[in-house]
DNA sequence: ATAGGGTTAG
């Protein structure tokens, strides 16, 4: 064996590899082919063993084919293994087809499996898999704790319920349903179907859970929409990180119940548990509770948080800055912050657009759409809808027009149902009635409620009484038994249209049926109180600083001093989720401490009502 | 000869 000096070499590709084939410090292992070099085998091991960059890892191939090694299982495997980590599949794959052994071993199938899982390939994983059920004697192998992990976190990415099923009944099968990872996919594969029950059963079996197993649970729960379960899981759960607190969080922003997302962010920054400060998930989803509540100030601190902390300013975190400062009003700020993005994706360049088309800005959005088209950047189907709703507000026609006609041809965008909600509405508004009902008629899609309600407002702006009232004759078919949510809709437009019999007529169906349904509000501040409205009559204030949460309907009262954002959260907890319940005496369930400032100035959260108050009438 | 490899959120 020789090798070359450092300046022969230059021409060839040059590694310097840490292990013991480095002879001298700056020893170099040149390609095989050029200069015939031979190392040995138990060197080539070592190398492969080091994971090497894609063009070493050609050569060392290379060097195991002339040697002839290419049939010894442990290298191929070795191979396999170093293709895996530089992504590189079809290779891994053919080496995997041709493999010395009949049956590669179980870890080689493993890996094989866990890269489609990862590439959310689920159906090559399950066709892995289905091979190696049938693999027969004397080469078969069995599936371990590994195999079935991926396997069930594919199903859980194919959202198959009946794959889901069966793959559970194997589990069981091979007694691997108490194994702690095989446990914790299952968790989540039931989260991801919803199926709140089976995951819990699935935790209560697991003996020795871990954080990942009540983090998975609470997942399951806050995607099914049971904040509760989710709140209580959470509180019980022996150790929490920072994971177990984004999807708490996460669970209630998704849930549209911003308020607490600021209460368990405040909670979050006071906890002393290890390691937990709030991340980027953490952060965008207060953000996002900041932008639905109007909720600037907080916003400005969670900004000013985010500087302070030298949090990395991903796209994600200046996408959901720039949508709280629009939809807070501060539209001069969403674009100082848009325009320090040095290269602006398609989320930042739709959250800009979107944010001008409320401030009523269709110009500017335009201006915007364009530079993200000259910076051959592709809309996607959010960027359209704010666009058509910049048109739609700024009478833009023509430019809305275009835009919706092209979306297919040029960015390959099938018009949604939204879009044509988003359209019928932009040519309504402008008085283009018959145009409108065109659209609507030439759907590909079958109309929604949205699509009429653009239409009867549009009827409602331009007077058109007879259109209206064909419009409403036609909603009324189509919702003989329907949700309520359209005869709502239904008396409003009666209201709109000024038909005050035919409104008490609905309204009266509607009483007789008990309707359930959201009751909307609003609220606003007025001198440093916040003032609730709510549609039926339901009346709120707070003052600062003493926080009064009133309960109309039950009259109960509670004073709340400054009080820590524990006791607080927990109060909101317990108080949210006794649910009306005569008997609880809220004030004295909780013994208040007074004086504790929030963690950090500036974070006057209890200045917002909380989302729940407007919940579902009891 | 033997280990090797993995799960959760956004």
């Amino acid at each position: 064996m020789r090798f070359l000096s450092w300046r022969k070499a230059k021409h060839l590709t040059v590694i310097k590899p840490k292990c013991r084939i480095c002879y001298s410090s700056t020893a170099t292992f040149a390609a095989v082919f050029q200069d015939k070099i031979h190392i040995t085998r138990k060197e080539l091991c070592k190398l492969l063993h080091q994971r090497p960059p894609k063009s070493q890892l050609k050569q060392i191939h290379a060097q195991i084919l002339t040697q002839e090694l290419s049939s010894t299982a442990s290298i191929v495997n070795s191979l396999i293994h170093c293709y895996l980590h530089i992504k590189e599949v079809t290779s891994a794959r053919f080496l995997f087809l041709h493999h010395p052994l009949s049956s590669p071993p179980i870890l080689i199938w493993n890996l094989m499996i866990r890269v489609y899982c990862k590439l959310q390939n689920s159906s090559e994983s399950f066709s892995l898999f289905r091979q190696l059920l049938n693999l027969d004697h004397p080469i078969r192998v069995l599936p371990d704790e590994y195999t079935f992990t991926f396997i069930v976190t594919s199903c859980a990415h194919q959202k198959s319920f009946v794959h889901g099923k069966i793959v559970h009944g194997l589990v069981v099968r091979n007694g691997l349903e108490s194994n702690l990872y095989v446990g914790n996919s299952l968790i989540n594969m039931y989260s991801v179907f919803k199926i709140t029950d089976d995951a819990y059963k699935v935790f209560d079996r697991i003996a020795d859970r871990d954080v990942f197993s009540w983090t998975s649970l609470i997942c399951g729960y806050a995607n099914n929409g049971e904040m509760y379960q989710a709140c209580e899981i959470f509180y019980k759960m022996p150790v929490r990180n920072d994971v177990s607190w984004a999807v708490i969080i996460s669970g209630f922003a998704g849930n549209g119940r911003y308020m607490e997302v600021l209460l368990y962010l405040n909670e979050m920054l006071g906890s002393v548990e290890d390691k937990v400060r709030p991340n980027e998930a953490v952060l965008v989803c207060a953000l996002s509770a900041c932008a639905n509540l109007g909720a600037l100030e907080q916003g400005n601190w969670i900004h000013a948080y985010i500087k302070r902390n030298e949090i990395r300013d991903s796209s994600n975190m200046s996408t959901a800055l720039i949508d709280m400062y629009a939809k807070c009003g501060r539209i001069d700020i969403a674009r100082l912050i848009f325009n320090r993005i040095p290269r602006p994706d398609v989320h930042n360049f739709t959250s800009m657009i979107s944010g001008l088309s409320y401030h009523g800005l269709g110009d500017h959005a335009l201006t915007v759409f364009n530079r993200m088209l000259d910076a051959n950047v592709n809309p996607n189907e959010v960027t359209i809808i704010g666009m058509l709703n910049a048109c739609s507000h700024s009478g833009l026609v023509e430019e809305g027009s275009s835009i919706f006609y092209n979306m297919e041809n040029l960015w390959g965008i099938k018009p949604q149902i939204e879009h044509y909600g988003c359209y019928v509405d932009l040519l309504g508004r402008a008085g283009y009635m018959e145009k409108a009902l065109g659209v609507v008629k030439n759907m590909h899609i079958k109309p929604d409620i949205v699509i009429w309600r653009a239409l009867l407002s549009a009827c409602r702006i331009h007077r058109n009484i007879f259109l209206g009232n064909s419009i409403i004759n036609f909603i009324q078919k189509l919702n003989s038994d329907g949700p309520s949510g359209s005869e709502v809709l239904l008396s409003n437009m009666y209201a709109s249209l000024g038909n005050w019999e035919k409104v008490s007529e609905v309204r009266n169906a509607m009483g007789q049926r008990k309707t359930q349904s959201d009751i909307g509000c609003s609220w606003i501040e007025v001198q440093q109180k916040v003032n609730l409205y709510r549609d039926d009559g339901f009346f709120n204030c707070m003052s600062l600083p003493v926080y009064q949460i009133e309960r109309g309907m039950e009259g109960c009262s509670v004073e709340l001093n400054l009080m820590s954002s524990v006791s607080f959260s927990a109060f909101l907890f317990r108080y949210a989720f006794a649910s009306f319940q005569e008997s609880m005496d809220v004030s004295s369930s909780f013994s208040l401490t007074t004086g504790t400032s929030m963690p950090l100035s500036g974070f006057d959260l209890p200045k917002f009502l909380w989302s729940r108050t407007s919940g579902r009438a009891g």
